[in-house]
DNA sequence: TTAACTGTATTAATATAAATAATACAGATG
DNA sequence: CATCTGTATTATTTATATTAATACAGTTAA
């Protein structure tokens, strides 16, 4: 599914959850999709359950999934309250590092423009629950 | 100066490091102003001059802080080689966290619009060393 | 030159956090 | 019932951050 460098200073389970964000984000696994087990996961990359299962309780405090005991952990469907706390975590990271982008001399234009070639996820309007 | 918090979960040298760099990208600090020595910080601050050496030694590589044995530390001029890692790095990590805001549903213009409100540093063009 | 600064380096000890390991429990499913 | 799921707990190991105590060399001013 994807690589973990355990030899890297940033820990195991930060990595899981930026790889696993990185696939919800782009949709490569889309609302509602079952995530491989705690324990299959953990056997796939030869790491510990317990470090899956710090990543799946992380993630699901963000808002990107759920989990079912005895059933599994799925993927967020996106509209249902954003997690306001990352919202505005969100917003607070991306002034520090535009503010460090302008400071290095890199005009303010090139940062839009930088934005306006990223892609906006595709979304249904009236699928409202 | 300004105040550290030792219970935080992130390291003392990364806020140390924040700090500075947000004197520096807001130009409290200028060009080749000299920054507090490793000890007299350490005591105002009382925490252990290694970990400010720490944080020192990180801002020097990143290409925001210079210093000299025997003199002291100093703010790095702006546009003296901008360290082109770093600039890669804030790039991808741009992308990811406007990536992650596009995903929770922030439409594109409304992440321009906030960019837009920041402001650019001013710079003189003229001083061509 | 001496005294008091500066940054830098090193080595050891301690404290905190991450990761592993081994279980256990309860809900879901066929 | 057997086997899957998530969750929780406790202990141990490993890695990292922090403190501590020095040492050395360059700078600066008396």
């Amino acid at each position: 599914m994807f690589t973990i460098d355990t030899r890297s200073r940033t820990p195991i389970y930060e990595q899981l959850m930026e790889k696993l964000k990185e696939l919800i984000i782009r949709e490569v696994m889309k609302e509602d999709e079952q995530l491989p087990s705690v324990r299959v996961l953990a056997q796939q990359l030869t790491i510990n359950p317990n470090t899956i299962q710090k990543a799946y309780r992380e993630l699901e405090h963000q808002g990107y999934i759920y989990s079912i005991p005895g059933k599994g952990s799925f993927v967020s469907p996106v509209k249902n309250e954003i997690n306001k706390e990352r919202m505005e975590m969100l917003r607070k990271e991306l002034e520090r590092i535009v503010g460090e982008i302008l400071y290095l001399g890199v005009p303010k234009d090139e940062v839009i423009k930088l934005i306006e070639t990223m892609e906006e996820p595709e979304r249904r309007e009236d699928k409202n629950d």
